[in-house]
DNA sequence: CAGCTTTGTTAACCCTGCCTTAACCTACTC
DNA sequence: GAGTAGGTTAAGGCAGGGTTAACAAAGCTG
Protein backbone atom coordinates (compact mmCIF):
# COMPACT_ATOMS: atom_id res chain seq x y z
CA UNK A 1 0.00 0.00 0.00
CA UNK A 2 1.38 3.63 -0.53
CA UNK A 3 2.25 5.76 1.98
CA UNK A 4 2.22 9.40 1.20
CA UNK A 5 2.97 12.75 2.92
CA UNK A 6 0.81 15.95 1.46
CA UNK A 7 2.25 18.93 2.06
CA UNK A 8 -0.76 22.56 1.89
CA UNK A 9 -1.99 24.83 3.73
CA UNK A 10 -5.06 25.04 2.26
CA UNK A 11 -7.16 22.87 4.35
CA UNK A 12 -10.28 22.44 2.38
CA UNK A 13 -8.17 21.40 -1.00
CA UNK A 14 -5.97 18.63 1.85
CA UNK A 15 -8.80 17.55 2.93
CA UNK A 16 -10.48 16.73 -0.31
CA UNK A 17 -7.32 15.26 -1.02
CA UNK A 18 -6.77 13.03 1.38
CA UNK A 19 -10.19 12.02 1.71
CA UNK A 20 -9.95 11.07 -1.97
CA UNK A 21 -6.88 9.29 -1.76
CA UNK A 22 -8.50 6.92 1.13
CA UNK A 23 -10.75 5.55 -1.37
CA UNK A 24 -7.95 4.29 -3.60
CA UNK A 25 -6.56 2.93 0.06
CA UNK A 26 -4.08 5.00 -0.57
CA UNK A 27 -2.43 6.50 3.16
CA UNK A 28 -1.44 9.80 3.53
CA UNK A 29 -0.01 12.25 6.40
CA UNK A 30 -0.48 15.91 6.05
CA UNK A 31 1.58 18.77 7.23
CA UNK A 32 0.08 22.26 6.78
CA UNK A 33 3.22 24.43 6.49
CA UNK A 34 6.80 23.53 5.10
CA UNK A 35 8.93 23.64 8.41
CA UNK A 36 6.41 20.61 9.73
CA UNK A 37 6.56 19.08 6.26
CA UNK A 38 10.32 18.69 6.59
CA UNK A 39 10.72 17.32 9.70
CA UNK A 40 8.17 14.71 8.54
CA UNK A 41 10.28 14.13 5.54
CA UNK A 42 13.47 13.95 7.61
CA UNK A 43 11.88 11.47 10.56
CA UNK A 44 9.60 9.18 8.44
CA UNK A 45 9.94 7.17 4.98
CA UNK A 46 7.76 7.81 2.43
CA UNK A 47 6.71 6.59 -1.15
CA UNK A 48 5.88 9.66 -2.60
CA UNK A 49 5.33 13.35 -1.64
CA UNK A 50 3.01 15.99 -2.85
CA UNK A 51 4.00 19.33 -2.29
CA UNK A 52 2.54 22.60 -2.60
CA UNK A 53 4.51 25.71 -3.50
CA UNK A 54 3.13 28.55 -1.48
CA UNK A 55 3.20 27.50 2.07
CA UNK A 56 3.62 29.20 4.90
CA UNK A 57 6.98 29.14 7.10
CA UNK A 58 8.73 27.43 4.88
CA UNK A 59 8.42 27.15 0.42
CA UNK A 60 7.40 24.48 -1.21
CA UNK A 61 10.99 25.09 -2.94
CA UNK A 62 13.27 25.31 -0.12
CA UNK A 63 12.11 22.23 1.13
CA UNK A 64 12.81 20.36 -1.47
CA UNK A 65 15.80 22.03 -1.90
CA UNK A 66 16.76 21.12 1.64
CA UNK A 67 15.61 17.40 1.43
CA UNK A 68 17.48 16.95 -2.12
CA UNK A 69 20.80 18.33 -0.09
CA UNK A 70 20.02 16.12 2.97
CA UNK A 71 20.43 13.01 0.77
CA UNK A 72 16.71 12.04 0.78
CA UNK A 73 15.58 11.37 -2.92
CA UNK A 74 11.94 10.47 -2.06
CA UNK A 75 9.72 11.22 -5.52
CA UNK A 76 8.37 14.54 -5.23
CA UNK A 77 5.41 16.32 -7.21
CA UNK A 78 4.96 20.05 -6.97
CA UNK A 79 1.41 20.80 -7.25
CA UNK A 80 0.76 24.71 -7.51
CA UNK A 81 -1.10 27.38 -8.97
CA UNK A 82 2.05 28.98 -10.42
CA UNK A 83 2.06 28.06 -13.99
CA UNK A 84 4.37 29.82 -16.49
CA UNK A 85 7.19 28.05 -17.81
CA UNK A 86 9.83 29.34 -15.45
CA UNK A 87 8.00 28.37 -12.71
CA UNK A 88 7.96 24.93 -13.88
CA UNK A 89 11.79 24.99 -14.98
CA UNK A 90 13.29 26.22 -11.73
CA UNK A 91 10.38 23.56 -9.45
CA UNK A 92 12.42 20.35 -11.34
CA UNK A 93 15.63 22.69 -10.91
CA UNK A 94 14.89 22.23 -7.01
CA UNK A 95 14.66 18.81 -7.64
CA UNK A 96 11.08 17.92 -8.36
CA UNK A 97 10.11 14.90 -10.43
CA UNK A 98 6.49 15.71 -11.63
CA UNK A 99 4.49 19.20 -11.60
CA UNK A 100 1.20 19.65 -11.33
CA UNK A 101 -0.94 22.87 -11.83
CA UNK A 102 -4.12 23.63 -9.90
CA UNK A 103 -6.45 23.26 -10.57
CA UNK A 104 -6.30 19.61 -11.47
CA UNK A 105 -7.99 16.29 -12.22
CA UNK A 106 -8.00 14.55 -8.39
CA UNK A 107 -7.05 11.29 -11.14
CA UNK A 108 -4.75 12.69 -12.31
CA UNK A 109 -2.82 13.53 -9.20
CA UNK A 110 -3.36 10.07 -8.55
CA UNK A 111 -1.87 8.42 -11.72
CA UNK A 112 1.03 10.56 -11.20
CA UNK A 113 1.51 9.71 -8.04
CA UNK A 114 1.55 6.44 -9.05
CA UNK A 115 3.93 6.52 -11.69
CA UNK A 116 6.24 8.28 -9.08
CA UNK A 117 6.22 5.44 -6.63
CA UNK A 118 5.76 2.61 -9.15
CA UNK A 119 9.74 1.68 -9.58
CA UNK A 120 9.88 1.55 -6.07
CA UNK A 121 6.90 -0.85 -5.02
CA UNK A 122 7.21 -3.12 -7.20
CA UNK A 123 4.77 -3.26 -10.02
CA UNK A 124 7.50 -4.17 -12.69
CA UNK A 125 7.46 -7.63 -13.07
CA UNK A 126 10.93 -7.83 -14.27
CA UNK A 127 14.07 -6.38 -13.07
CA UNK A 128 17.54 -5.79 -14.92
CA UNK A 129 21.06 -4.72 -14.21
CA UNK A 130 23.57 -5.17 -17.33
CA UNK A 131 23.43 -9.09 -17.45
CA UNK A 132 21.92 -9.72 -14.32
CA UNK A 133 18.03 -10.06 -14.62
CA UNK A 134 15.92 -10.89 -11.50
CA UNK A 135 11.93 -12.01 -12.71
CA UNK A 136 9.58 -12.17 -10.14
CA UNK A 137 7.31 -13.75 -11.13
CA UNK A 138 9.13 -17.11 -11.64
CA UNK A 139 11.18 -15.91 -8.32
CA UNK A 140 14.17 -16.72 -10.29
CA UNK A 141 17.54 -14.58 -11.04
CA UNK A 142 19.78 -15.23 -14.36
CA UNK A 143 23.20 -13.74 -14.70
CA UNK A 144 24.38 -13.58 -18.27
CA UNK A 145 21.32 -15.81 -19.18
CA UNK A 146 22.65 -18.76 -16.32
CA UNK A 147 20.25 -19.46 -14.19
CA UNK A 148 21.00 -18.89 -10.50
CA UNK A 149 20.33 -20.86 -7.14
CA UNK A 150 18.92 -18.50 -4.58
CA UNK A 151 17.17 -19.46 -1.36
CA UNK A 152 14.09 -17.41 -0.98
CA UNK A 153 15.45 -15.11 1.07
CA UNK A 154 18.33 -14.25 -0.78
CA UNK A 155 15.98 -13.70 -3.49
CA UNK A 156 14.06 -10.57 -1.76
CA UNK A 157 17.64 -9.02 -0.89
CA UNK A 158 18.63 -9.31 -4.74
CA UNK A 159 15.22 -7.68 -5.24
CA UNK A 160 15.91 -4.45 -2.78
CA UNK A 161 19.37 -4.35 -3.93
CA UNK A 162 18.21 -3.99 -7.82
CA UNK A 163 15.52 -1.55 -6.63
CA UNK A 164 17.98 0.93 -5.58
CA UNK A 165 20.19 0.11 -7.85
CA UNK A 166 22.80 2.15 -8.46
CA UNK A 167 22.39 3.33 -5.13
CA UNK A 168 23.68 1.27 -2.50
CA UNK A 169 21.33 0.52 0.50
CA UNK A 170 22.27 0.82 3.94
CA UNK A 171 22.15 -1.98 6.17
CA UNK A 172 19.62 -1.24 8.67
CA UNK A 173 17.17 -1.00 5.46
CA UNK A 174 18.64 -4.17 4.04
CA UNK A 175 17.22 -5.85 6.98
CA UNK A 176 14.34 -3.71 7.71
CA UNK A 177 13.35 -4.12 4.34
CA UNK A 178 13.73 -8.37 4.22
CA UNK A 179 12.87 -9.59 7.87
CA UNK A 180 10.96 -6.91 9.16
CA UNK A 181 9.87 -5.71 12.82
CA UNK A 182 11.74 -8.98 14.47
CA UNK A 183 15.25 -9.23 13.31
CA UNK A 184 17.83 -11.51 13.42
CA UNK A 185 20.35 -10.42 16.59
CA UNK A 186 23.49 -12.27 14.51
CA UNK A 187 25.59 -12.12 11.48
CA UNK A 188 22.52 -13.70 9.24
CA UNK A 189 22.88 -11.09 6.76
CA UNK A 190 26.30 -11.07 6.32
CA UNK A 191 25.86 -14.77 5.29
CA UNK A 192 23.16 -13.92 3.01
CA UNK A 193 25.27 -11.57 1.21
CA UNK A 194 28.19 -13.86 1.14
CA UNK A 195 25.77 -16.62 -0.70
CA UNK A 196 23.88 -14.07 -2.69
CA UNK A 197 27.47 -12.89 -4.04
CA UNK A 198 28.77 -16.66 -4.81
CA UNK A 199 25.61 -16.33 -7.04
CA UNK A 200 25.69 -13.41 -8.61
CA UNK A 201 29.36 -12.75 -8.50
CA UNK A 202 31.23 -16.41 -8.52
CA UNK A 203 33.31 -17.00 -11.45
CA UNK A 204 32.13 -14.41 -13.90
CA UNK A 205 34.56 -11.34 -14.74
CA UNK A 206 33.03 -8.38 -13.48
CA UNK A 207 31.58 -8.10 -10.44
CA UNK A 208 28.16 -6.19 -9.20
CA UNK A 209 27.60 -6.68 -6.21
CA UNK A 210 29.90 -4.21 -4.26
CA UNK A 211 30.56 -2.92 -0.70
CA UNK A 212 30.11 -0.04 0.73
CA UNK A 213 32.40 0.57 3.97
CA UNK A 214 30.81 1.40 7.15
CA UNK A 215 27.23 1.80 5.63
CA UNK A 216 25.85 -1.08 3.13
CA UNK A 217 26.24 -2.43 -0.22
CA UNK A 218 25.47 -1.76 -3.83
CA UNK A 219 24.49 -3.54 -6.92
CA UNK A 220 26.20 -1.96 -9.58
CA UNK A 221 29.32 -2.59 -12.28
CA UNK A 222 32.76 -1.80 -10.22
CA UNK A 223 34.15 2.31 -11.01
CA UNK B 1 25.37 13.43 -21.75
CA UNK B 2 22.31 12.50 -21.89
CA UNK B 3 20.89 9.79 -24.72
CA UNK B 4 17.09 9.55 -25.44
CA UNK B 5 14.73 8.21 -28.45
CA UNK B 6 12.53 10.14 -29.48
CA UNK B 7 9.22 7.98 -31.59
CA UNK B 8 7.03 10.30 -33.33
CA UNK B 9 6.04 10.32 -36.99
CA UNK B 10 5.78 13.60 -37.81
CA UNK B 11 8.89 14.84 -39.18
CA UNK B 12 8.62 18.13 -38.64
CA UNK B 13 8.28 18.36 -35.20
CA UNK B 14 10.63 15.35 -34.73
CA UNK B 15 13.51 17.63 -36.38
CA UNK B 16 12.14 20.37 -34.19
CA UNK B 17 12.70 18.51 -31.23
CA UNK B 18 15.99 17.02 -32.11
CA UNK B 19 17.63 20.02 -33.16
CA UNK B 20 16.75 21.78 -29.85
CA UNK B 21 17.85 19.10 -28.00
CA UNK B 22 21.48 19.41 -29.54
CA UNK B 23 21.68 22.96 -28.66
CA UNK B 24 21.01 21.50 -25.26
CA UNK B 25 23.85 18.86 -26.18
CA UNK B 26 21.48 16.25 -25.50
CA UNK B 27 21.92 12.78 -27.74
CA UNK B 28 18.59 11.69 -29.56
CA UNK B 29 17.58 9.06 -31.82
CA UNK B 30 14.48 8.95 -34.15
CA UNK B 31 11.84 6.32 -35.13
CA UNK B 32 9.60 7.45 -37.27
CA UNK B 33 6.87 4.53 -36.38
CA UNK B 34 5.92 2.15 -33.39
CA UNK B 35 7.74 -0.56 -34.79
CA UNK B 36 11.46 0.67 -35.88
CA UNK B 37 10.88 2.61 -32.28
CA UNK B 38 10.07 -0.91 -30.64
CA UNK B 39 13.17 -2.70 -32.63
CA UNK B 40 15.29 0.62 -31.78
CA UNK B 41 14.07 0.04 -27.63
CA UNK B 42 15.17 -3.68 -27.84
CA UNK B 43 18.23 -3.21 -29.30
CA UNK B 44 19.75 -0.23 -27.82
CA UNK B 45 19.63 1.18 -23.84
CA UNK B 46 18.13 5.14 -23.64
CA UNK B 47 18.52 6.99 -20.51
CA UNK B 48 14.45 7.85 -21.85
CA UNK B 49 12.30 7.63 -24.38
CA UNK B 50 10.00 10.53 -25.57
CA UNK B 51 6.67 8.27 -27.02
CA UNK B 52 4.43 9.43 -29.62
CA UNK B 53 1.39 8.29 -29.07
CA UNK B 54 -0.92 8.25 -32.94
CA UNK B 55 2.01 6.24 -34.35
CA UNK B 56 2.10 4.61 -37.84
CA UNK B 57 2.51 0.35 -37.62
CA UNK B 58 2.37 0.15 -33.99
CA UNK B 59 0.47 2.52 -31.61
CA UNK B 60 2.54 4.45 -29.24
CA UNK B 61 0.65 3.01 -26.31
CA UNK B 62 1.13 -0.74 -27.49
CA UNK B 63 4.90 0.22 -27.71
CA UNK B 64 5.17 0.89 -24.03
CA UNK B 65 2.58 -1.78 -23.01
CA UNK B 66 5.11 -4.07 -24.92
CA UNK B 67 8.59 -3.07 -23.65
CA UNK B 68 7.46 -2.93 -20.19
CA UNK B 69 6.11 -6.78 -20.52
CA UNK B 70 9.80 -7.65 -22.03
CA UNK B 71 11.28 -6.12 -19.08
CA UNK B 72 12.47 -3.19 -20.07
CA UNK B 73 12.11 -0.45 -17.54
CA UNK B 74 13.80 2.56 -19.15
CA UNK B 75 11.57 5.97 -18.40
CA UNK B 76 8.72 6.83 -20.85
CA UNK B 77 7.39 10.18 -21.48
CA UNK B 78 4.34 10.21 -23.32
CA UNK B 79 4.01 13.32 -25.58
CA UNK B 80 0.19 13.54 -27.27
CA UNK B 81 -2.29 15.83 -28.26
CA UNK B 82 -5.05 13.64 -26.31
CA UNK B 83 -5.49 15.20 -23.38
CA UNK B 84 -8.42 13.86 -22.00
CA UNK B 85 -8.40 12.59 -18.28
CA UNK B 86 -8.90 8.74 -19.61
CA UNK B 87 -6.01 9.49 -21.96
CA UNK B 88 -3.88 9.90 -19.56
CA UNK B 89 -5.20 8.05 -17.44
CA UNK B 90 -4.39 4.91 -20.13
CA UNK B 91 -0.82 6.05 -20.47
CA UNK B 92 0.22 6.18 -17.07
CA UNK B 93 -1.71 2.61 -16.73
CA UNK B 94 0.66 1.18 -19.85
CA UNK B 95 3.64 1.67 -17.72
CA UNK B 96 4.65 5.65 -18.96
CA UNK B 97 6.15 7.67 -16.25
CA UNK B 98 5.40 11.52 -17.50
CA UNK B 99 2.40 12.68 -19.81
CA UNK B 100 3.02 15.98 -21.88
CA UNK B 101 0.21 17.62 -23.93
CA UNK B 102 0.78 18.88 -27.46
CA UNK B 103 1.65 21.89 -28.02
CA UNK B 104 3.82 22.21 -24.75
CA UNK B 105 7.22 24.22 -24.43
CA UNK B 106 10.05 22.71 -25.65
CA UNK B 107 12.09 23.81 -22.45
CA UNK B 108 9.44 21.66 -20.72
CA UNK B 109 9.82 18.80 -22.37
CA UNK B 110 13.37 19.05 -21.81
CA UNK B 111 13.22 19.48 -17.71
CA UNK B 112 10.63 16.76 -17.50
CA UNK B 113 12.69 14.26 -20.08
CA UNK B 114 16.32 15.57 -17.62
CA UNK B 115 13.85 14.79 -14.08
CA UNK B 116 13.40 11.12 -15.62
CA UNK B 117 16.86 10.02 -16.68
CA UNK B 118 18.63 12.16 -12.88
CA UNK B 119 16.09 9.83 -11.14
CA UNK B 120 17.04 6.71 -13.07
CA UNK B 121 20.56 6.90 -12.98
CA UNK B 122 20.62 7.87 -9.02
CA UNK B 123 21.50 10.87 -9.61
CA UNK B 124 18.98 12.93 -7.57
CA UNK B 125 21.05 14.86 -5.29
CA UNK B 126 24.62 15.96 -5.53
CA UNK B 127 26.70 19.08 -4.08
CA UNK B 128 29.31 20.12 -6.73
CA UNK B 129 32.31 22.88 -6.49
CA UNK B 130 33.41 23.55 -10.14
CA UNK B 131 34.53 19.74 -11.46
CA UNK B 132 34.73 18.38 -7.85
CA UNK B 133 30.95 16.61 -7.35
CA UNK B 134 29.60 14.55 -4.60
CA UNK B 135 27.01 12.23 -4.93
CA UNK B 136 25.30 11.49 -1.59
CA UNK B 137 23.18 8.70 -2.36
CA UNK B 138 25.60 7.03 -3.65
CA UNK B 139 28.28 7.87 -1.01
CA UNK B 140 30.93 8.99 -3.95
CA UNK B 141 32.91 12.08 -4.92
CA UNK B 142 34.00 12.15 -8.34
CA UNK B 143 36.62 15.20 -9.48
CA UNK B 144 36.96 16.00 -13.14
CA UNK B 145 34.33 12.83 -13.42
CA UNK B 146 36.80 10.92 -12.02
CA UNK B 147 35.82 8.56 -9.11
CA UNK B 148 37.56 9.07 -5.88
CA UNK B 149 38.47 6.49 -3.52
CA UNK B 150 37.43 7.65 0.20
CA UNK B 151 37.12 5.89 3.64
CA UNK B 152 33.79 6.97 5.27
CA UNK B 153 35.75 9.70 7.40
CA UNK B 154 37.25 11.66 4.49
CA UNK B 155 34.05 11.49 2.72
CA UNK B 156 32.19 12.99 6.08
CA UNK B 157 34.66 15.38 6.38
CA UNK B 158 34.76 16.58 2.25
CA UNK B 159 30.24 16.52 2.58
CA UNK B 160 31.47 19.33 5.76
CA UNK B 161 33.67 21.33 3.13
CA UNK B 162 31.24 21.55 0.52
CA UNK B 163 28.41 22.51 2.42
CA UNK B 164 30.63 25.53 3.55
CA UNK B 165 32.06 26.19 0.14
CA UNK B 166 33.89 28.51 -0.39
CA UNK B 167 33.61 29.74 3.37
CA UNK B 168 36.25 27.75 5.24
CA UNK B 169 35.50 25.58 8.30
CA UNK B 170 37.63 25.68 11.52
CA UNK B 171 39.29 22.96 12.91
CA UNK B 172 36.39 22.65 16.02
CA UNK B 173 33.63 22.73 14.01
CA UNK B 174 35.31 20.24 11.61
CA UNK B 175 36.24 17.69 14.59
CA UNK B 176 32.80 18.08 16.14
CA UNK B 177 30.93 17.83 12.59
CA UNK B 178 32.44 14.03 12.09
CA UNK B 179 33.65 13.13 15.33
CA UNK B 180 30.95 14.39 17.51
CA UNK B 181 31.83 14.46 21.42
CA UNK B 182 33.97 12.17 21.89
CA UNK B 183 37.20 13.25 19.51
CA UNK B 184 40.85 11.71 19.26
CA UNK B 185 43.51 13.26 21.55
CA UNK B 186 45.73 13.48 18.56
CA UNK B 187 46.12 14.48 14.67
CA UNK B 188 43.54 12.33 13.01
CA UNK B 189 42.43 14.87 11.36
CA UNK B 190 45.89 16.00 9.58
CA UNK B 191 45.71 12.65 8.28
CA UNK B 192 42.67 12.63 7.05
CA UNK B 193 42.72 15.79 5.56
CA UNK B 194 45.95 14.85 3.85
CA UNK B 195 44.45 11.51 2.58
CA UNK B 196 41.28 13.72 1.33
CA UNK B 197 43.55 15.89 -0.65
CA UNK B 198 45.67 13.33 -2.41
CA UNK B 199 42.23 12.18 -3.81
CA UNK B 200 40.72 15.56 -4.32
CA UNK B 201 43.94 17.28 -5.12
CA UNK B 202 46.56 14.48 -6.67
CA UNK B 203 47.39 15.09 -10.44
CA UNK B 204 45.03 17.63 -10.94
CA UNK B 205 46.34 21.07 -11.74
CA UNK B 206 44.02 23.57 -10.19
CA UNK B 207 43.72 22.92 -5.75
CA UNK B 208 40.36 23.28 -4.19
CA UNK B 209 41.16 22.26 -0.57
CA UNK B 210 42.77 25.28 1.00
CA UNK B 211 44.56 25.78 3.94
CA UNK B 212 43.01 28.83 6.17
CA UNK B 213 46.47 29.13 8.23
CA UNK B 214 45.87 29.24 11.85
CA UNK B 215 42.18 28.53 11.24
CA UNK B 216 41.42 25.45 9.26
CA UNK B 217 40.11 24.60 5.46
CA UNK B 218 38.52 25.78 2.86
CA UNK B 219 37.21 24.40 -0.48
CA UNK B 220 37.57 26.85 -3.41
CA UNK B 221 39.68 27.61 -5.86
CA UNK B 222 43.02 29.22 -5.29
CA UNK B 223 42.77 32.98 -5.69
C1' DC C 1 6.11 -41.13 9.49
C1' DA C 2 11.08 -41.48 8.85
C1' DG C 3 14.71 -39.73 6.48
C1' DC C 4 16.38 -36.60 3.19
C1' DT C 5 16.98 -31.89 1.38
C1' DT C 6 16.65 -27.12 1.64
C1' DT C 7 16.92 -23.06 4.18
C1' DG C 8 17.91 -19.92 7.97
C1' DT C 9 20.49 -18.82 12.14
C1' DT C 10 24.33 -18.77 15.06
C1' DA C 11 29.04 -18.90 16.50
C1' DA C 12 33.79 -18.96 15.62
C1' DC C 13 37.62 -17.51 13.26
C1' DC C 14 40.31 -15.07 9.68
C1' DC C 15 41.63 -11.17 7.27
C1' DT C 16 41.38 -6.77 5.15
C1' DG C 17 41.24 -2.07 5.49
C1' DC C 18 40.22 1.96 8.32
C1' DC C 19 41.50 4.92 12.02
C1' DT C 20 44.64 6.42 15.15
C1' DT C 21 49.02 7.39 16.79
C1' DA C 22 53.57 8.90 16.90
C1' DA C 23 57.51 10.45 14.76
C1' DC C 24 59.75 13.06 11.45
C1' DC C 25 59.88 16.68 7.86
C1' DT C 26 59.22 21.29 5.83
C1' DA C 27 58.28 26.15 5.82
C1' DC C 28 57.81 30.13 7.99
C1' DT C 29 58.46 33.52 12.00
C1' DC C 30 60.72 36.01 15.31
C1' DG D 1 68.15 28.62 15.08
C1' DA D 2 64.47 27.59 18.10
C1' DG D 3 59.54 27.52 17.93
C1' DT D 4 55.26 26.65 15.69
C1' DA D 5 51.92 25.12 12.37
C1' DG D 6 51.07 22.18 9.05
C1' DG D 7 52.43 18.07 5.86
C1' DT D 8 54.10 13.30 5.18
C1' DT D 9 54.93 8.55 6.44
C1' DA D 10 54.74 4.22 8.50
C1' DA D 11 53.22 1.10 12.17
C1' DG D 12 49.83 -1.11 14.94
C1' DG D 13 45.27 -2.01 16.85
C1' DC D 14 40.78 -2.87 16.04
C1' DA D 15 36.30 -3.23 13.97
C1' DG D 16 33.85 -4.75 10.44
C1' DG D 17 33.30 -7.65 6.77
C1' DG D 18 34.24 -12.48 4.77
C1' DT D 19 34.33 -17.38 5.30
C1' DT D 20 33.19 -21.69 7.16
C1' DA D 21 30.80 -25.16 9.61
C1' DA D 22 27.40 -26.84 12.79
C1' DC D 23 22.77 -27.02 14.07
C1' DA D 24 17.86 -26.20 13.96
C1' DA D 25 13.64 -25.68 11.48
C1' DA D 26 10.78 -26.50 7.79
C1' DG D 27 9.50 -28.93 3.49
C1' DC D 28 9.57 -33.01 0.52
C1' DT D 29 9.46 -37.67 -0.65
C1' DG D 30 8.98 -42.29 -0.51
Amino acid sequence: MLNLLLVEDDIDLATAVIDYLELEEIQCDHAANGLVGLNLIEKNSYHAIVLDLNLPKMSGLTVCETMRNKGIDTPVLMLTAMDTLQDKITGFDKGADDYLVKPFAMQELIVRVQALARRRSGQVNRLSLLDLELDLQKKQAYRNKRPLKLSPMALKILEVLMRESPNPVSRETLIQSVWGDEQPDSNSLKVHIYNLRKQVDGGDVTTLLQTISGYGFALKAAE
